[in-house]
DNA sequence: CTTGTATTTAACCGTAGAGTTATTTAACTA
DNA sequence: TAGTTAAATAACTCTACGGTTAAATACAAG
């Protein structure tokens, strides 16, 4: 259930979302997707794994090349997370909005 | 611009989002917010000051004790990527369905 | 079956992260 | 002022993570 840990891990690279932004024009190599990157093949072939166990990303092999694409299930849980607690954040900005209007300029400081 | 790295680090500890959880109820000072989690005050210390770079909470100095909240303005940004990657996620999968309905049953594997 | 190309795996290195205990700072209280 | 409480900071350990190069795997093509 808290697949949430990997998913949030790896939102958290610059470099993964970086893929994931190449992703989002569609389908490509993992060659095609590491060339504008300055950084060595391995390393891009590890980002990919990450997000593929994070369920980000989805891969299908056709031949020797490997396609990654975007998963759309994969954002899923971690959006539904945030979206629940910004209702949560909301409802706690209400409160401290109301709190300030009932209770104008508290001693504070 | 680039803060998004820092909230989703923040938000890939499952520690820190019990913390967001319990701040979801409501105000908390740091000692109640440490009760429950069997690690050192130093430590919860430490989480909530990521949060708080992080823009996720917002800390309050009320005499010895701060209290925190949940910061309503934080997980704008982080909120907003997801939001606006789904929409290019549904879209490719949009995409993929489409193309699967033309070619039905290409010579995969 | 040998060579070439696409990609992963292995082994290693340096830095950042999360935890600890001990110490310090700040504010309240007797 | 001395003592207590709330919390942060310091100093340290250990592990995870991102990067590297070199070797292994898998497929394609002569």
């Amino acid at each position: 259930m808290e697949r949430l840990d990997t998913a949030y891990a790896a939102l958290a690279d610059p470099t993964r979302r970086a893929i994931l932004a190449r992703l989002a024009q569609g389908e490509a190599a993992v060659g095609d997707i590491a060339a504008p990157f300055p950084i060595s093949g391995p390393a891009i072939s590890r980002h990919l794994k990450v997000l593929e166990d994070a369920g980000l990303v989805k891969r299908r092999k056709q031949g020797q090349t490997h396609l990654l694409s975007l998963n759309p299930e994969g954002l899923k849980s971690a959006q539904e997370w945030l979206e629940h607690y910004r209702a949560f954040w909301t409802a706690s900005f209400d409160r401290l909005d109301q709190h300030l209007k009932q209770n104008p300029q508290p001693p504070e400081k």
